[in-house]
DNA sequence: TACACCACGCGAT
DNA sequence: ATCGCGTGGTGTA
């Protein structure tokens, strides 16, 4: 009898409303940029692409107790980084591989899809780069707004204001 | 398979 | 500024 394999997510409150924290097999797995109410907030969770899992839970201690401290100060402009270890199995390699990429521009960087494209794959997938940021479910820890086009922001599933808020405070 | 979609980049108007 | 096309991974059927 195989254990079952459960997600967990956590709710907490920030600066700019209410965020979701998510994690499975001990690993962080999702999160959600604040959201005005908790059901906005659910329902972007579940838009996500999450790993199979067979329930859903909430109310468990997450695995990191001072990640929702850092959140709230990256919220305030503070220089943080987020060497969490992240899942990701759910996703194609190349998926994987650009996620991985990304985590790895420091705060403050940014990366064009081209330079990001070929230094994940060696490629010039850069549309297809663009396609796999916008399935990142782990949104500010993996830093997919750090990732703009040549001459122009690109794009942002949350919202063009959003990513020009989040590289404004990293300024 | 085949086909459509896409958070790009580039060169030609 | 805008258009058209190359580009390559993914989702859907």
């Amino acid at each position: 009898m195989k254990q079952p394999n459960l997600f967990f997510y956590s709710p907490i409150s920030t600066p700019f409303g209410i965020s979701i924290i998510g994690w499975y097999d001990n690993r962080l797995s999702a999160f959600v940029l604040p959201q005005q109410s908790l059901d906005e907030a659910r329902n972007i969770l579940n838009s996500y692409q999450l790993p199979k899992h067979d329930s859903q839970n909430t109310g468990s201690s997450l695995p990191w107790p001072d990640l929702p401290d850092k959140i709230n100060a990256y919220f305030q402009g503070e220089k943080v980084s987020f060497p969490e270890p992240v899942y990701l199995e759910q996703f194609h390699p190349f998926t994987r591989q650009v996620l991985e990429t990304i985590r790895t521009i420091p705060w403050g960087e940014v990366m064009t899809y081209q330079q990001v494209a070929h230094q994940a794959t060696q490629s010039r997938a850069y549309r297809a780069t663009g396609q796999a940021l916008g399935r990142n479910p782990i949104p500010l820890i993996i830093p997919c707004h750090r990732v703009v086009a040549k001459n122009s922001l690109g794009g942002f599933g949350y919202g063009l204001e959003w990513k020009s808020r989040l590289l404004s405070l990293e300024k």
